[in-house]
DNA sequence: CCTTATATTGAGAATCAGTTGCAAACTTAT
DNA sequence: ATAAGTTTGCAACTGATTCTCAATATAAGG
């Protein structure tokens, strides 16, 4: 059994739940997809391994999983909401070309010192940060130069 | 005239677009409102005011009012969309306290400086930068432990 | 003023991501 | 096997946002 899936039983068991084989094939997908996602993109990826889920089960595990520690919420785009899996993953900041819709990831180490020292200064306990920085990725200011 | 209803009868010049009295309404709520808000609350405060003004023609102004630059959307919240007024203002972090759900704001500038220096560093062009901290407030943390 | 072209509006209908009620199917513990 | 509790798919529902459309308003030109 994988890890992430030790972690998720052990989540469920702590509420009483159970880990069903809709859940683990979500589960699976989830940790097989490398990219941010929505439901039903989740759905789709889910379906085409087996025909074992409905929509409705994938809205309802997907909250599992973000309490459980496993996803995250990501920058919700066009009208839905998106995650990534982050279990084993460090967290990062997201970058997002708003030209050509590039998302790049980037480590959250060295913002990081910066945030811990103004959260102790208000005395704030930090749990999730997101930061996301909107603008323009290399290759298209290069487009822009040749215009 | 003021500053902000200035900037904003240029934008919609530049579209072609006229500043109309429920427009001007929308405007005046915006930047009394100090706090972050969602398409009914705004309506509501215009609604206060004047009855020059349907939800409909809030949806449609909140996009030109971010578009000319004078708000941003900021957490969503609740499934809805919120958003502040920024003219004028220093960009800024929020911090959300998912205990009693406060949002405190901070300055950005001693962040943007490890921002910037990562941006340079992949050739990527800034434009806007969203940094939300979620966890618990001094308040919360001070409960937490009476209990 | 009058005319015309264009932009704007409110009202209500439509959309659509996400949620929920429910009855059948499962699990797990007696 | 029985009982108690959990899970699921399906379809109906919800609610924020968007869209359609007919009626108004606006601005420019004559
Ligand atoms: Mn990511
Ligand atoms: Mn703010
Ligand atoms: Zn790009
Ligand atoms: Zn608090």
């Amino acid at each position: 059994m994988q890890d992430h899936e030790l972690k998720f039983k052990d989540y469920l068991a702590t509420k009483g739940l159970k880990l069903t084989s809709p859940r683990k094939h979500i589960l699976d997908a989830v940790f097989d997809l490398h990219e941010h996602f929505n439901a039903e993109e989740l759905y789709n990826r889910v379906k085409s391994i087996t025909s074992d889920v409905s929509i409705a089960t994938i809205y309802r595990t997907i909250p599992l999983l973000v309490d459980a520690g496993l996803v995250q919420q990501a920058l919700r785009s066009s009208g839905r909401d998106r995650y990534e899996h982050i279990y084993g993953h460090p967290k990062h900041i997201h970058w997002l070309c708003k030209a050509c819709g590039a998302i790049v990831e980037t480590d959250l180490n060295t913002l990081m010192g910066a945030v811990r020292e103004q959260a102790s200064l208000m005395g704030f306990r930090v749990q999730e940060t997101e930061i996301s920085i909107m603008g323009l990725c290399w290759k298209c200011i290069d487009n822009e130069k040749q215009i």
